[in-house]
DNA sequence: CTGAACAGGACCAATGTAGTCCGCTATTTC
DNA sequence: GAAATAGCGGACTACATTGGTCCTGTTCAG
């Protein structure tokens, strides 16, 4: 699996918090809640998205986290690598010495173009492209 | 990481295995040897990369590992899905009924077009697109 | 000042990856 | 038909990462 558990939650609280940015922060509690994620977990998370600038967090009373950006502004590419890190497609095992292609490595190459398609796909899409709709669908 | 080290280890094996293919079946040994791959973790691979019908493996003395395709037939993402499984991008964690998109999942979309992606690029590429070299270039 | 709410460090459990060990089986060669 | 050779395969271990908890501290509205 290449995004863990760990980007989904971040994922679905922005998308909460791009829902509801009009009102004012939205604390821990009601996201945890809401989603169904451990509120201690999704402290940390939050937590590192507030410190890349993603949300903002206000502390005491009446506090919470907002979203800080634009949702239309903030690629899905500039999320998940804010949580997880870049997308890392392969790492060479191999010593320069006992490399079997030593030279030219074209794995290099196919691996790299592989990260670049993915990167590609990630950034056509931003948060504005996903809406967060609180109740089921109205029946199928 | 998507790839993990077992892909390394299987993927230089078998473009050993693809440059000896002429000269009879090469021992477990030879190669691990050869490309620095710990024996008995290498045997693991190379015993799976048998059970799909990569390789072939020979028992007894003179016997050892064949290639047992053509190095221009198998593609890398046949390859790299043999040895670690299909490559899976996003897993929702949210079960339906909490899941705030439920309904259009936007997401499915877009991470199965990253998975398209991939497999892509990696089905461009053939185990004769890589050469083994047994020695380090004249020197640049 | 008090209680709501986030911050952050320490800690823990489950999982997956990487790798080892060893006895078993098959095959070849003499 | 015995050795010797070489792969088979199950059980086991070590380590890192992920997912998650807990507890103490800090900030701030009312």
């Amino acid at each position: 699996m290449i995004f863990s558990r760990k980007t989904d939650y971040g994922l679905r609280a922005l998308m909460y918090l791009a829902e509801r940015r009009a009102r004012g922060p939205v604390t821990l509690s009601e996201i945890a809640e809401k989603l169904m994620i451990p509120k201690a977990f999704l402290s940390k998370i939050l937590q590192q998205l507030a410190k890349k600038g993603v949300v903002r967090s206000l502390k005491g009373p009446s506090g919470g986290f907002v979203l800080a950006v634009e949702p239309a502004e903030v690629t899905l590419q500039e999320i998940l690598t804010e949580i997880d890190g870049p997308t890392r497609v392969f790492e060479c095992f191999a010593t320069e010495s006992d490399c079997t292609l030593y030279g030219d490595c074209l794995m290099r190459d196919v691996f790299g173009e592989v990260e670049d398609q993915i990167g590609k796909v990630l950034a056509r899409y931003t948060l504005a492209d996903f809406r967060y709709t609180d109740k089921l669908p109205a029946k199928a």
